[in-house]
DNA sequence: TTTCTATCGGACATTTTTGTCCATCTTCTT
DNA sequence: AAGAAGATGGACAAAAATGTCCGATAGAAA
C-alpha cells in the first residue's frame, strides 16, 4: 500500500530525528536503517528538494532535519517522495459532473482521505515518545543506542 | 495508493453487479468501464482464479459474479488482484521481537488495518444502493443504463 | 458438423519503480 | 596545498507493473 520509497524516507527521517540538530552522513543513516546506501542517497535528495531536510556538504556534512521533529508531520515526508493522490474527479473521464464521484470512487477517496489525515496529524516527535517495549527504529537489544555518537 | 489493477478490478465487478446473474463479455465490460480490453482480460482471469467471478466460455459466454453483490466485500476483490499486505514483523529484519513493531511501523500498519477494515465491511451491493446524484459507474447523463440489454 | 464467439494463456513491449555505479564538486582537516 | 569525507547528479541495470498481440481452446448456435 505504501511504496518502498515511502518506507525508506520515513525510516530515514526517524533516524535523523533521534539527534536532529546535527548532520548525519547518508552512509550512517543507511547502516542505521538497513537500506541500500545508494538508493537512500536519491531519497535524501528528494527530501532535500522538498525542504524536509537540509544538506550540508563537505567533510562532517550530511543531512539534517529542516524542522524540529514536533513540527514535521509524516504526511509531509510521504508527500515529499511519493505524493498521496486523492481522487478528485471521475477516473473514467466522464464529463458533466465535476467533483461528484460515483459511489465506488467516493469510497476509495474517503479511504485515501482517512489515511492522509492520519499522517497529517502524526508528527515525527510522536514516534519517538515511545512507551512500548520496542524503540523507534526497532533495535530491541541495544539500549537507547542512537547513532554511534562521537565520544 | 491503490494500484491501477485494483481500480480496474473494482470497476469490473461494479459493472458486473448491475446485472449479475448473467455473463458479460470482457469487451462489454471494457467499454462500460473505459479500460484497456486486453489488460482487463488479465484482471478477469485473476478474479476468476480467486473465485470472485465465474468464467463461461464459448458463445454468449463471459464473466459473471460468483456470489450475490451483497455477499461480496470490496476487500475480497482487492485481495484477489493485489493483496493488501499488513506489516506483521519489523521490515528491518531486526531479530528478537517477533510481532512487536516499532512506533513507526505500528502507525503504518494501523493505517493499513483501517483501510483493510473499511473495505472488508463494504459490500458491492452498498455501492449500488446509491442515493446521491451520481450513479455507480459514473454515467451521469444516461438514466439507469446498465449494459446494453438485449431487447 | 461447421461456424461463430467467447475465454485462456503465452509471448512480448512499454513504463515505472527500485537499485547500482561512478565521476565531480564542496568543505573540512592536516 | 593536499587529502579525506561527504553530497550531487548522470548513466545505467534490474525488476515489477502495465499494456498489447495472437494463437489455442471451448462451448453454443446454425
Amino acid at each position: 500500500m505504501f511504496s518502498h520509497t515511502v518506507e525508506y524516507a520515513l525510516r530515514a527521517v526517524a533516524a535523523l530525528a533521534e539527534d536532529w540538530e546535527r548532520p548525519h552522513a547518508v552512509q550512517k543513516i543507511a547502516e542505521r536503517t538497513k537500506m541500500p546506501n545508494d538508493y537512500l542517497a536519491k531519497v535524501m535528495q528528494a527530501l532535500c528538494r522538498a525542504g524536509v531536510v537540509n544538506a550540508i556538504r563537505g567533510r562532517h556534512g550530511g543531512y539534517q532535519l529542516a524542522q524540529a521533529p514536533n513540527q514535521l508531520s509524516l504526511l509531509t515526508v510521504i508527500n515529499a517522495v511519493d505524493p498521496i493522490k486523492r481522487i478528485d474527479r471521475c477516473p473514467l473521464g466522464l464529463p458533466g459532473h465535476g467533483p461528484n464521484l460515483c459511489p465506488l470512487h467516493r469510497r476509495l477517496d474517503d479511504s485515501i482521505r482517512e489515511t492522509e489525515n492520519t499522517f497529517r496529524y502524526t508528527t515525527l516527535a510522536e514516534l519517538l515518545e515511545s512507551t512500548g517495549p520496542v524503540r523507534p527504529l526497532c533495535p530491541v537489544d541495544e539500549p537507547p543506542a542512537l547513532f554511534h555518537v562521537a565520544t
